[in-house]
DNA sequence: ACCTGAACACCGTTCAAGT
DNA sequence: ACCTGAACACCGTTCAAGT
């Protein structure tokens, strides 16, 4: 993640005298490449999301000119994508899972790809946009192969996994975007208890304070494997 | 939707001199108001997209300077958050339903906001972002309504609405964004079979080419309906 | 092969004025 | 009360050059 210590820096550029500090330059940038500025665009996304990204900020941080990105990159279009996928790869299960136990494979691949968005909230709302790199390709056969193992038609099949991926991106888009605004929510279900009767059943169970995101959405993704897949 | 016809024009506007054509005014503008800026900025966004809508260019299509807008609004966040609001407005369905069809409400109401999500685009990204408008409210209230009649118990109503609400807008944030780009579909799909093994269960069920959008939608949330409430 | 600065055509918003 | 233009601090990207 972090850029690479130093070695490289322009073969035999001249280094104009070797000066008295030659430990700690004043920033020993090494040279641009795809991979540094992906990985420094990550960092400036996780750290300012998705409108704190810009040519020229970016290439501030890689202590490069803006247009000096153009080289090795199309457009800000596909700095979005690289970093995208770059964040989305998933090295499957602690320990090789029981053939058997479908739901279990299931789980933890969409709870880890749920958490790994998360962790890089302007992913979420980016992904179906753009969709289809290669991480997210292998997470759909993962799902695919589980269910077909599972016995849901072959007929069903598209409709069930389209099903848990509209699951999984709603929930995460949703929750990464509440996040951020936890006075708001309070102060809603404030307003919601103002407006009184125009939102009974809502304002009596909390709906907009419930803040066990986690456990919701567990709890919600066995309803639909149920509806997927019953147990019996 | 459209500009009203005509009549206001800050009352005594001196109209300097009136020309030979008086009749069809270069633009009969009617004067700035929130109600017209909401309506031309739905508008705007239908037409350009997300990106399309800029304070400029807004207060071009109104007639009027861009810094005029700011004495009725706040800022491009608020008309955002008021176009949103102005597109989630629920009917009903068309005939007073049975109370004991609470299937069919819930159904009706959420494919109606899947279809006014679809009609404006870019409706639906932003939702998750804002939310809480009075128009979603109200479907929400809904849907709590008749889920509590279904027989979800009082623990698992929040799960089983969140979990509606994340498939609806997953499902409708991600065919919004897919449908942009049919030919990339096909690109994908292709692009699927020349990497062969990699993916084999998916490029079998062709998953990234299937296009029966609404069938899907319904067929998936059958399923989930079915998880929340089992029939018998 | 790789990097650059100037320039173009845009942004949202502040401000001090105008009527 | 309502509208305005100039100005500020930004954008992404084209282009013609530099090494």
């Amino acid at each position: 993640m972090a850029a690479k210590p130093s070695s490289a820096r322009g073969k035999q550029s001249p280094r104009r005298g070797a000066s008295v500090q030659p430990l700690q330059e004043p920033r020993g940038e090494p040279p641009l490449s795809l991979e540094r500025i992906v990985a420094t665009a990550v960092e400036l996304l996780d750290a300012q999301g998705v409108d704190g990204l810009s040519m020229r900020r970016l290439a501030d941080r890689l202590g490069s000119g803006a247009m000096s990105l153009y080289w090795h990159v199309d457009s800000k279009e596909a700095v979005f994508d690289l970093a995208l996928d770059s964040v989305l790869e998933y090295r499957g299960p602690p320990r090789a899972p029981a053939p058997q136990d479908w739901r279990g494979e299931v789980v933890h691949m969409l709870e880890d790809w749920r958490a790994s968005m998360l962790r890089h909230p302007w992913s979420a709302s980016l992904l179906p946009r753009r969709a289809l790199g290669p991480n997210i390709l292998s997470r759909l056969e993962l799902l695919s192969n589980a269910l077909s193992r599972a016995g849901v038609a072959q007929a069903d099949l598209n409709v069930a996994i389209w099903s848990l991926w509209n699951y999984v991106m709603g929930a995460t888009i949703t929750r990464g975007s509440f996040e951020l605004s936890d006075n708001d929510r309070v102060a809603a279900q404030q307003r919601l208890a103002d407006l009184g009767e125009r939102y009974p059943t809502i304002e009596r169970s909390h709906l907009l304070l419930d803040d066990n995101w986690d456990g919701t959405f567990r709890k919600g993704l066995d309803f639909l494997l149920e509806g997927l897949a019953p147990k019996q």
